[in-house]
DNA sequence: TAGATTGTTAATCGATTAACAATC
DNA sequence: TAGATTGTTAATCGATTAACAATC
């Protein structure tokens, strides 16, 4: 009766927030603290109070007045809520520089997250072994895909190839897209896409640097 | 008066749709498409045709009924809005797989971005040259930076330096932060930070893969 | 002219914030 | 008990969507 959390859709803008709580929190508990209030959280995170409160308590996590939240506990809830809890593999398409830094990195491992295999088309790729994640021809995704039961597919493809990519994906049993590659991909809805555009964001930067200083606009 | 563009705050959500419009368009332009109507830019990536229509008219594009907006000015009127049309120079901190993935990609070229330089603590990676951009000795930053009149910075060292080496980076002169670290950086409010928190993503494809497939809590 | 599409104003929806009650 | 903090309900704000007018 306990881990029976109701499972619910959780708002857009509080589930991008979800994460970063729980790295907070993970740096807190490094340091030894017990239990955190929202206003300390808010603080530290640059949000208000009020609004990390509302947010917490979607993960069906309590606090105590005065005291505030227990640290163990609320990573308890944030975990869960956010799918830490159940070891999450996934298969890699595109072993270039993107792919391979993401196949190198350590802290996904603290998240239940790994790569299992990566799969690139050249043979140049092939036989790599990158973190301890082998790079395997493109051409085996489909069989051990379904062997393994794998879910989630990353795509670190050039735009042009990203949607080939993404069909045999789907086909092979994926059901979860991250995607890298600068495109809108079409598939089932009952697949689902997240998009990582660095580019796109880059761009959301150089937006607010140029409205914030107008004047760069001499010269 | 043609260049006079209006510079006004544009709507956080509506900036993050405005560079996939913009590549959209790019694709659209290599077919050799001249007009483009908002339905169809609506039908193309996910989306409904008066908020594209919004969104557009936020960057000063105007279109002509009947036949839509002309590519190649609206690309203008994006460009502009997001900064592509000044020249960028970044600087860049932390050369690690990430760091190195970033140096190798071409494509900010096409934005007229480019990472003039980068820089890591360590001896190891000192000397080497990825895609053109030098790595040199975290020490030469300050003064480089400040020589070079250089505004942009990007933090791919690991969690526990990038408060540290934001402090270098405002202190250098910096006045926006690209952070690939996974977290929340203190700074000046002057200076614009944009954060690309690589776990914190993931953990949204997650959640909604948890959400949609409910059953998946068997097991 | 008729029809398609842009441009614009009004209505709706959802998230944030404010106000207040509950509780340790 | 008093005070701090959580929990909850109501008000506000902003973005999305709908409805309609303008125009090529």
């Amino acid at each position: 009766m306990d881990t029976d959390q109701k499972i619910m859709q959780i708002p857009l803008p509080t589930l991008k927030r979800l994460p970063i709580y729980y790295q907070y929190l993970t740096k807190m508990e490094r340091e030894g603290v017990r239990d955190v209030s929202c206003a300390k959280i808010a603080r530290d995170l640059g949000l208000v109070a009020v609004q990390v409160r509302k947010d917490l308590q979607l993960t069906g996590a309590v606090g105590r007045p005065k005291t505030g939240y227990q640290v163990s506990r609320l990573m308890r809830a944030l975990s869960s809520t956010l799918g830490y809890d159940n070891k999450t593999e996934m298969f890699l398409v595109g072993a270039g520089s993107l792919g391979k830094a993401l196949m190198g990195y350590k802290r996904f491992q603290e998240y239940n997250i790994g790569i299992a295999a990566a799969f690139d088309a050249s043979e140049a790729a092939v036989g790599l072994e990158i973190g301890g994640t082998p790079v395997l021809p493109l051409s085996k995704f489909p069989s051990l895909c379904h062997r393994m039961h794998v879910k989630f597919g990353v795509i670190c493809v050039p735009a042009e190839a990203a949607q080939e990519v993404a069909d045999m994906m789907v086909s092979s049993g994926i059901e979860a897209i991250w995607n890298f590659a600068p495109v809108t991909l079409d598939v089932p809805d009952t697949v689902i896409v997240h998009n990582e555009n660095l580019t796109a964001s880059l761009s959301i930067l150089l937006n607010k640097y140029k409205t914030s200083h107008p004047e760069s606009e001499r010269d």
